[in-house]
DNA sequence: CAGAATCCGATCGGATACTG
DNA sequence: CAGTATCCGATCGGATTCTG
């Protein structure tokens, strides 16, 4: 199946319910850092993830673990030792997560510069035409 | 440059900025349309973007376009028409879409039955031992 | 260490009414 | 048609405190 299948944006409706897990920030970031290193501990990945809080992270972690995307194994020692990695649904999923990635990496500089011009455009727009901004931030 | 290259997870703040638009469901629903269909007009993207509301699908467009995904062009006509399409930056954006996309249509079923599952044993679980439930919903 | 629980301001986002 | 503007409840998510 692929893109160009008409029936996919029909089926939109399935892939909604996928991507409000997959579109959330610290989901792909997870799977993206679990796919590189394999198994980590949640302070590690806490680390290796930046800015976010501790409540987060044990939410998307929960998130990930219902959806059957991680695995959880608590290790019953003191202090106590949580292992994350990911599945084999996991796995399969960090390999479009990877493509985004590099995307990312490849790309940012032109969204940056792209934000520059328009925000630039739209700042000469407003000085010549003091109108109310257009739906402004919220 | 790969996931295995491990100055990516150093460099996870520039992508962390990227995700904040790409991680989000409208945008990433809009561009996969977009490169479906090529062109379109405003009301054909919410009629084929299930349960967007106008206000999204406005904020939603206006941020692709400041990063330099779509370009709007507006036509001087009564009634008026604006046409929606792909940048060459937004095309390339497409590609791992489209892969997340398939992704999402593949194992949509597999998640699921993993939600299905861990709903399950947690209420099981709940039942055994009746404790407040762990960080519910929020 | 790996969370859980609570507080609470910030943001999101739908509904609605209005306009060129 | 393609928005804009505003209201406002719902959710998000950080900070903080507490625990096995």
């Amino acid at each position: 199946m692929s893109l160009t299948d008409t029936s996919k944006s029909a089926n939109c409706l399935a892939m909604s319910d996928v991507l409000n897990r997959i579109g959330d920030k610290w989901s792909v970031m997870v799977v993206g850092i679990l796919g590189q290193n394999g198994t980590l501990r949640f302070n590690e990945l806490k680390r290796m993830i930046n800015g976010v809080s501790q409540r987060m992270l044990t939410l998307t972690l929960r998130n990930l673990e219902r959806d059957g995307l991680v695995t959880r194994t608590i290790y019953p020692e003191v202090p106590p030792r949580v292992e994350y990695s990911l599945t084999e649904l996991g796995k399969t999923l960090q390999v479009p997560i990877s493509g985004l990635w590099d995307w990312s990496a490849e790309h940012h500089g032109a969204i940056i510069d792209a934000r520059a011009i328009y925000d630039a455009r739209e700042n000469a727009t407003v000085a010549a035409e003091p109108r109310k901004a257009a739906y402004a931030r919220g």
